[in-house]
RNA sequence: GGUCCCGUAGUUCAACGGAUAGAACGGAAGUUUCCUAAACUUUAAAUACAGGUUCGAUUCCUGUCGGGACUACCA
């Protein structure tokens, strides 16, 4: 039980007692005392006032002799304005201190029993990730992880948009101006080979823009009628009716793409349950229209095409096929979200999407509404806010992109050089060093992103880069580092300490309590995590573990304690506090070296 | 026009409707005979504006002003 339920619940006794009056433990008001007060929790009374009918000094002091009286764990108790500050006992310390090391599942939540799915990446194969796709797919790996440690069964997903005109394009360039490149050929990565293709489609299509325009023709027609493009509407076209050729290239420039966003992931540290490819799903969905056309849910057009009335939701009519009966691209989502629902068993689904298509899920949540599938409800869209550079959006046609495979090459160079600086780590095998190298280079990237919260836009600067000291991932990871250096001292000079023969009434400093105090709301804040689908909310509570254990490393000399217990026990939390920043940096997909 | 999101120190981020709005970076000043200085200590600096709801509002509501996204027979 957790300080602020035990609390809580002894303050409905004293009610009761008090007043005589019944109230139900969760809608009590217990909170983490402020620093600059005394005490360890605090209970909010003016939400009691109306019961106790006294002013709140009165009843915060009424409630709080009641509880030191009754209480055995409460020891001290003061009254500042309606705020009742309570302390406990050392050995309710002790006590709860025990709980937690002794769990070894501290922080994973009881089976949910519950099926989610959670889709993100879902990358277009024209062109290499770059730092907006990090950002959904540390937020999508994270997330994953998250629901996990809240005890549900999850099933990562990603849809791969493979088909389309924009992949055309790159294919179409390539056969005008590739002169057979391949990856091999060029030693360049095949997402960015492809890349290249698609950039050099645009100035190709730019180019005959131009020329056009000179000619006296109006921009909005040109841009329509340059050959290029219709070329490359042909080439989809002849893509659908499956054209050998065609397919060839298309099969043979994918895996490309495919092989090098491997190798991103592979670096990520991230991977799925499951692939979609769209070239594979873009089919779906069309049954589904002609259900919601019988059942009267959409309307046709004369001219045959298909819509959803969402006007009286405050929204548009939407197109669900077209006059000639192919589908866009919400058909496939209708359909692929049925297919996966009734596969999977799903009981929730997480997109995470950018903030960009709120739009498209609003429209998609209501239509399947409308055409009478329950689990509507549990379709979540998780969307979050855009990478922005210090001048503005990111645009591929303007090379303004941060390319996701630099940026980790980058940050890999940063923590080689901070190390090799520090002149640490000199006795390690070269290979253990990159292998650390990479691990902090990482968790910088990842903390940097994870830590703000999804829905706001945020913004990177390549100049400034990021950072490895403050609060950052690796301030995160050196700190687990030093319990680790600790610890191995301590077993060096054979000390023993096990959570199992600790002694129950340790004298406990301040900052120790604190610190079992932070431990302790772990569970809450993967909770907490969990339903808001926010993992900055885990990133923070590491940090302010972290911050606390380096102010206890600094104010206390671990290793000189005398008295054999007392040091046993500092050991063992110490040790905790390593576990449990292991446990949080694993839902954020970030590892903990033992040394750095 | 319509739908939605966001405005907090110079900058990047925090704060279930709770106490004197927290951190970090950057600025200023310190701490290495001591378990890892990627650390620690001290210091200056912010809720866009105006109303409302109430014991109490950065948080909820309304309006104003700023920034952004979407509103394709593209995906």
């Amino acid at each position: 039980m957790t300080p602020e339920n035990f609390i809580a619940s002894k303050a409905v006794q004293a009610l009761k007692s008090l007043y005589n009056a019944d109230v139900e433990p969760s809608t009590l008001q217990v909170q983490v005392t402020r620093k600059e007060f005394e005490g360890d929790y605090t209970l909010v009374v003016f939400p009691l006032l109306r019961i106790s009918h006294s002013t709140p000094d009165n009843t915060a002091k009424a409630i709080g002799d009641y509880l030191k009286a009754e209480v055995p764990e409460i020891e001290e108790f003061n009254v500042v304005k309606g705020f009742l500050n309570l302390s406990f006992s050392n050995l309710y310390w002790n006590e709860l201190f025990g709980e937690v090391s002794g769990d070894p599942d501290f922080g994973r939540l009881p089976s949910t029993g519950k099926n989610i799915m959670v889709e993100f990446s879902s990358p277009n194969t024209n062109k290499p990730l770059h730092l907006g796709h990090i950002r959904n797919n540390l937020l999508g790996d994270s997330v994953s992880k998250l629901l996990r440690a809240c005890g549900n069964n999850v099933i990562t997903a990603t849809l791969v948009n493979d088909r389309g005109v924009h992949i055309c394009k790159s294919m179409l360039a390539w056969e005008m101006v590739g002169n057979g490149e391949t990856p091999e050929s060029s030693g360049k990565k095949g997402d960015h080979l492809v890349g290249d293709y698609y950039v050099a489609f645009n100035a190709i299509y730019k180019k005959e823009v131009d020329e056009l325009i000179a000619k006296g023709m109006p921009k909005e027609e040109a841009e329509k009628e340059a050959p290029s493009l219709k070329k490359a509407h042909l080439m989809l076209v002849e893509w659908e009716k499956g054209d050998k050729a065609v397919r060839d290239l298309w099969a043979k420039m994918n895996g490309w793409v495919l092989s090098g966003f491997d190798e991103t992931y592979k670096a990520l540290g991230i991977s799925f349950d499951k692939v979609y490819f769209e070239s594979q799903t873009y089919i779906l969905g069309k049954e589904l229209v002609q259900k919601g056309l019988d059942s009267g849910a959409f309307v046709k057009d004369p001219d045959g095409s298909v819509w959803c009335d969402l006007t009286a939701d405050g929204l548009d009519r939407k197109l669900l096929l077209r006059g000639d009966g192919t589908s866009v691209y919400i058909t496939q989502d209708l359909g692929t979200a049925e297919k996966r629902f009734s596969e999977y068993k799903l009981d929730e689904h997480v997109y995470v999407v950018g903030d960009e298509q709120n739009y498209h899920f609003q429209v998609l949540k209501l239509i399947l509404k409308k055409l009478g599938f329950a689990w509507a409800d549990h379709i979540y869209h998780l969307s979050y806010g855009m990478v922005e550079l210090p001048n503005g959006k990111m645009k591929s046609r303007e090379g303004t992109v941060v390319d996701a495979d630099d940026l980790i090459e980058q940050m890999y160079q940063t923590a080689k050089e901070t190390s090799v600086e520090s002149g640490k780590l000199t006795d390690l095998e070269d290979s253990e060093k990159e292998k650390l190298y990479h691990e902090i280079g990482l968790g910088a990237l990842k903390y940097f992103i994870v830590k703000v919260d999804p829905k706001k836009t945020m913004l990177f600067n390549p100049k400034e880069s990021i950072d490895f000291n403050g609060n950052t991932g690796p301030f995160i990871q050196y700190t687990h580092a030093r319990i680790k250096s600790i610890l191995r001292k301590a077993d060096a000079q054979g000390i023993n300490y096990s959570a199992a023969t600790m002694k129950k009434d340790l004298s406990l400093t301040p900052k120790e309590i604190r610190i079992i105090k932070i431990l302790n709301t772990f569970p809450a804040k993967v909770g907490e995590a969990g339903a808001a689908l926010s993992p900055a909310i885990i990133a923070n509570f590491a940090y302010e573990l972290a911050k606390e254990f380096n102010q206890y490393y600094h104010e206390t000399q671990i290793l000189k304690e005398p008295d054999a217990d007392l040091l046993a026990g500092r050991l063992v939390l110490i040790s905790v506090v390593a576990q449990v920043l292991e446990k949080a940096m694993g839902i954020l997909g970030i590892e903990l070296p033992d040394r750095m």
